[in-house]
DNA sequence: TATACTATTAGCATCTAGTACTAAAAACTA
DNA sequence: TAGTTTTTAGTACTAGATGCTAATAGTATA
């Protein structure tokens, strides 16, 4: 769809771009994307050290593969290691630089939020349990690679409400703490 | 590695789960594998419905890939549509259902978080700005498909902190509301 | 303008990891 | 032993490439 007056230089910045944002083409729609023969587009790969389809699938598939397995584990956001329903759990979290908030190292806030408020909804024994309120506070940065030790403690029962208390650690050291007070879900479903 | 006395049935159970526990097996390999011909592997393969290796590594690497979208934009937990530096801003969020805790089609809270939490540090003007404290309320259930639009506002600023308060609406029904504390770390790093 | 150089296109042999098919050998089973 | 199932072997073909040589088009320079 694109027109040719693109020079050599241009028609290859682009492909870096487009193979990048779609790993998905093959040579042959590459050329046809620009008005070019196949044979210019192996070139340009050559050139440019860019692999072929089936190498950009397989480096994907791979990647993927290795993060399903993180994904279906982050579903829990941490590994439940203990857990006595309704009274505390304990989970851990390996924390890696896919969490961290671009620029720095230090752990995002939402990830170590994730973790204490799925510990504390599986803490409590409901077939759905929602977060009603949390007051938290995020004591020390944590950095990628810090191994986090959430522990949960069910400190009141008021009704349909349930007051849970999350604390993570750092090596002993308290770097979050919140109190979550749920609401478990039986029948209705407003709050 | 397999000794030869599987029968075609126990082969092609074992099969099937050595290529689920791992996609990237050629026939060759699997051949060796279980100590037959590759033409056995394909029919056993045909019998089963089993995709091809290049098929396989598809499937996976697609699956991924809308991941990876998904992740991209939550990087920033929606999407930024207005932003006054130290002042306020807004971001669009549209929740599907993989953002639901499993059993219902309730998004879950930390979705919310995320985007309330990204929101308040967008807001602020600071290389790396870090939340210490959150006071969070969950007025009413999210289901996947609506759209949330988060309103971040400082409302007050004292030293390196900063007080921000964002509200999440679902057609204008306030649905989440949240006072943050974040901490702008210029150069030093421990709170 | 002729020459030189770059960019592009074309064609062919080869590769991998298969499909689809036929045929034969081997292994069991009645 | 005959019949059936299972396995193996071999050939032709495919997509999406690589690696190579050769030809052509377009532009820049002497």
């Amino acid at each position: 769809m694109q027109k040719k007056g693109l020079s050599k230089r241009e028609r290859q910045f682009l492909l870096k771009r487009v193979l990048d944002d779609d790993p998905f083409l093959n040579d042959e729609e590459l050329a046809e994307k620009f008005n070019v023969s196949v044979q210019t587009i192996r070139l340009d790969r050559m050139e440019l050290r860019l692999p072929e389809l089936r190498e950009r699938m397989k480096v994907v598939a791979k990647r993927h593969y290795s993060k399903v397995r993180s994904i279906s584990v982050k579903e829990i956001v941490g590994e439940l290691i203990d857990l006595e329903l309704n009274k505390r759990a304990i989970s851990v979290l390996d924390t890696n630089s896919t969490m961290t908030f671009g620029k720095s190292n230090i752990v995002r806030g939402d990830v170590i939020f994730s973790q204490a408020n799925s510990l504390a909804i599986a803490t409590i024994d409901a077939s759905v349990a929602l977060t009603h309120v949390a007051n938290i506070k995020y004591k020390f940065p944590v950095y990628a690679g810090q191994r986090l030790v959430a522990k949960a403690e069910v400190t009141r029962v008021r009704g349909d409400k349930k007051f849970v208390f999350v604390r993570i650690l750092v090596k002993g050291k308290e770097v979050f703490r919140g109190k979550f007070i749920l609401v478990s879900l039986g029948d209705e479903v407003v709050l």
